[in-house]
DNA sequence: AACAAAATAGACCGATCGGTCTACCTTAAG
DNA sequence: CTTAAGGTAGACCGATCGGTCTATTTTGTT
């Protein structure tokens, strides 16, 4: 495919139909699972026919890939933006599960009704560890530990700072778990304080 | 391991189709998740004949909360025999992630090869926490915190016991995701050291 | 006005879904 | 032997699955 005219600034903007199918498809996805949810019900939802879902996207697996982008773009900025303003050590942890207290009881309106992690559920959907659905799961944890482990780097040494990001992304994989599974809306104050005794310990 | 006992007449007991239904399901569920596999692919494999099922259980959500009491029993024993013979605190934690260290390393046959905790799984697929397959996940956990709770009530007043064990329960399931997402085979040791020092500052 | 890309509705495809049913075979107890 | 329950194979049901396709309309550029 090739495109004649010169398109100067950023292609990432998408066009508005293929924004509304990731978006619909998302929601249903993030609710019933990925393959608990059909293409039919996606474009139901959505108002869109079914000949420009098939124009945007090859097949379902390529929109799926397109969801956990779109999910990934969205979940990362929100988390960095929540930690950028941290002056320290202390502050960014109590910062990032803060953060999480606030998704877990929808303070945050771009992340949607909090349901768990989408990455983990879609990573349980596809277990084969070279399927892109999981590789993409895997991928976008990967990132967010780095994105955290640089910012601690500000008042750690590298090695101290991937540790103590690696141990945040632990405390906070668990504390979505018992938020979602049980209900357990006080997990991120539980998961603050675990490793509130992580820091203390590191002296 | 199937058992070659020789005891012809025997082999015929009643539930033995009933068991093998429920197994081979969950080892399907476990793999592609529940709405990922059909009716018919889990006759196939069990080369079991669909009447004979649908004269067991009543529809496919009956089959799926069976696996659930299936694996909530065969996990809940493995996990109470591994920390049965710890004689402190200490030695309880130590046993803890030892044991979540050889499931994710495969040594613990019964449990099948480790791909992540199967109700956190489920509980993703069913997200209405009112779904009898959401809840019987939600209650798995709280046993196995009930568990570890009682066992440590041993060391600990009550209110203590609980605590440590909503906190190793929040460490246990951050591992599991770890592990299974990330592929990150260590998280039961560094969820260890998390613990550790959530026993030191406790003093 | 002309034209191409984008989007529309919806019929249609073979395959599979969960579930029902008929008909026959095997087994154990009375 | 009789009988009833458990099991077999597999045809069959309507619904939905992911995906293709025809035919038509909307839209933006030139």
């Amino acid at each position: 495919m090739t495109d004649s005219s010169p398109t100067p600034s950023a292609v990432n903007a998408l066009p508005a139909k293929q924004q509304q199918l990731i978006q619909t498809a998302f929601a249903l996805f993030y609710r019933d699972s990925i393959h608990g949810v059909g293409i039919n019900q996606i474009l139901q939802e959505a108002g869109i026919a079914k000949k420009t879902l098939y124009h945007h996207f090859a097949s379902k697996d390529e929109l799926v890939l397109a969801v956990l982008a779109y999910r990934d773009e969205v979940f990362f900025n929100w988390l960095e933006q929540r930690i950028r303003s941290a002056s320290s050590t202390e502050d960014t942890v109590q910062h990032w599960f803060a953060a999480l207290d606030d998704w877990f009881h929808n303070r945050v309106a771009e992340l949607q009704e909090f349901r768990g992690c989408f990455f983990m559920h879609s990573a349980a959907e596809f277990t084969d560890p070279a399927h892109p659905v999981h590789q993409h799961c895997a991928q976008h944890k990967t990132r967010l530990s780095g994105m955290l482990s640089k910012h601690l780097g500000q008042w750690l040494d590298s090695r101290k700072a991937k540790k103590l990001a690696d141990d945040l992304g632990l405390l906070k994989e668990g504390a979505i778990v018992c938020a979602q599974v049980q209900g357990n809306k006080k997990a991120a104050r539980q998961a603050a304080l675990i490793a509130q005794s992580l820091l203390i310990s590191a002296h």
